[in-house]
DNA sequence: GGTTTACACTAGCGCTTGCTTGGTTGATCT
DNA sequence: AGATCAACCAAGCAAGCGCTAGTGTAAACC
């Protein structure tokens, strides 16, 4: 019978289903598609999910868990200054893009495609990682690195790094290391970093 | 028979269609969804398109074009100095989000449901609108209002403002105006309106 | 006053969808 | 050696999908 495990065989599934995601969008991938790409037939499928709507959510709890617990450890081992905790929950942010980017992409897009229960679940998930921002802007705010309506700069700062999936080459010549310093610089133009990228420049 | 031409009765359908997708999505929104909204049936639907496909063209080709006008407006229609223009552009930007708001999320989210040739057509529109921003940026950057990389910062720049359709309330008591200040502010510390602003705080 | 046109209807075809059912296999445990 | 169990398959159902064909009708046009 079909399970809510957490089997390794589960885990490859939804991340193959992640991809499929991606490329055809949520509604337009079948479940014989899905079960095409991970090489069973579509009956199979429904031993390891309840349904189509389970493969989504675990795509997004994926990914999810993933970039809240790099978040943690990056503040946890980084400098005590705003300045350091800024820097480094924007290279983290940036850092999940590369390795989950499949991921990220579906939570972004296919999010409102949650049946009621999966979406409240899963908001839990996700305001945990937006408070981490929060309290980290706010401790920029005080700290005057940064000023401005501390609900309308957060907001600002998650959009231009959540609209990164949309132009962000993972292959060019630009670095997460290198997009943190540059929005920082943007945002905080008395920093170190800004000082640094200006005379550079 | 089926027509490509913008009568009024079409551009009334649009306008229904915009606002179906945005709550359900494209691919969940059936013909006989569409249809039942509009007042007639299904089989009715293709005398004004020639197939789902072109209802979702004209939705976002609707909403890209409204955007592109108001914004060339503005931008004829403001001060001269790089700071009034950047101000310009961001309001217009949120503006449209007030007027034009379910075009806008169904352009942001369904694009990658296109075809092929409305894909190419609507493209073009899209980076008219998209050149019209990176022009003020440059004219920003050569006045020393803000500094950093061209492509990086235009990019951040689109991605706090197209974030706002996440989260912004027109209902709310913030409008397009504070947002527009408020963005500038965060990123171009040294201007008028960033003083204004932090005394006023 | 006859023809055209715009807009709507009814009825349904051919296909795809998510999911179920009942059964088979090979490894693991006792 | 027998029992258990996860993992898979073949076959197919019921519902829903986009879209078409053919027709009706009232207003507009010549």
């Amino acid at each position: 019978m079909n399970v809510v495990n957490e089997s390794p065989r589960r885990k490859e599934l939804t991340r193959l289903a992640a991809q499929l995601f991606v490329q055809e969008g949520f509604d337009r991938t079948t479940v014989r598609m899905l079960a095409q790409e991970m090489g069973i037939k579509s009956g199979s499928l429904f031993h390891h999910f309840r349904d189509k709507q389970e493969i989504l959510a675990a795509v997004i709890e994926e990914g999810t868990q993933n970039a809240l617990s790099i978040a943690r450890q990056a503040l946890e081992s980084c400098e005590d200054s705003a300045e350091a905790r800024l820097h480094a929950m924007a290279r983290a942010h940036l850092e999940t893009l590369l390795t989950d980017r499949n991921a990220h992409v579906v939570a972004l897009y296919e999010w409102r495609r949650l049946d009621a229960e999966s979406r409240s679940h899963l908001s839990h998930l996700r305001d945990a990682y937006e408070a981490l921002w929060e309290r980290v802007i706010d401790e920029a705010l005080e700290a005057g690195l940064i000023r401005g309506d501390r609900f309308l700069v957060s907001r600002f700062v998650m959009g231009a790094l959540n609209w990164t999936v949309r132009w962000y080459d993972p292959e060019g010549p630009r670095k997460p290391e290198d997009l943190a310093h540059e929005l920082i610089a943007m945002i905080a133009p008395s920093t170190h970093a800004a000082q640094a990228r200006s005379t550079k420049v």
